[in-house]
DNA sequence: CCCTGATTCGC
DNA sequence: GCGAATCAGG
């Protein structure tokens, strides 16, 4: 007799539609409205035809095709990024203030390459956002042993002495 | 690893 | 019709 869980009755539906033109997020409705996951409240938005609000009328986007769910999958395992750069990363922080200080060290930002560019011999030093396509390494010679060159060795090895003397970094206003 | 929406398909 | 599983991307 008792009905089962509240499916997609009227008003949960138009709560629905609320939050989703509301720009709330799938898992948010879901959490909202309870009882259903976020999937489900995608289901639903597809299948009420609000959905994707981006309709990718371009074939570059062949995105979203999930392998059937019998196939094993010979995908390979995962590899996130090789990140097998410098052992001293500098932070991101630090290469925006290098960036914005054109006065400081004119560093001859002459040879910049790509990581396809990279050689053993070449600065590892990164310039620029890493998920842009302009993202490049400074390239300059590199001290023998290390993964930068003089300038940026500098920068990424600073005595702690001379650390203390704090270096600005990028400055907020 | 967290999140986002998109898609497929067994139920 | 439903939504878990899975995928792709940020």
């Amino acid at each position: 007799m008792m009905d089962a869980g509240p499916s997609w009755t009227k008003e949960r539906v138009e709560l629905l539609k609320r939050l989703w033109s509301d720009g709330r997020s799938a898992s948010q409705i879901a959490a909202e409205i309870g009882g259903v996951s976020r999937n489900a409240v995608i289901g639903k938005v597809h299948r009420l035809g609000l959905a994707g609000r981006v309709i990718k009328a371009n074939g570059a986007a062949p995105a979203g095709g999930r392998r059937p769910r019998g196939e094993a999958d010979a995908t390979a395992p995962a590899a996130e990024t090789p990140s097998m750069l410098a052992p001293a990363p500098p932070s991101l922080a630090l290469v925006q203030s290098e960036a914005a200080a054109p006065s400081d060290f004119a560093l001859p930002e002459s040879s910049r390459v790509t990581i396809m560019e990279l050689r053993e011999f070449m600065c590892r030093w990164p310039m620029g956002d890493p998920s842009s396509p302009e993202f490049r390494f400074c390239g300059d010679r590199a001290i023998t042993g290390l993964p930068y060159c003089t300038h940026h060795s500098r920068i990424a090895y600073q005595p702690a002495a001379e650390r203390r003397r704090d270096r600005k970094v990028v400055g907020f206003r």
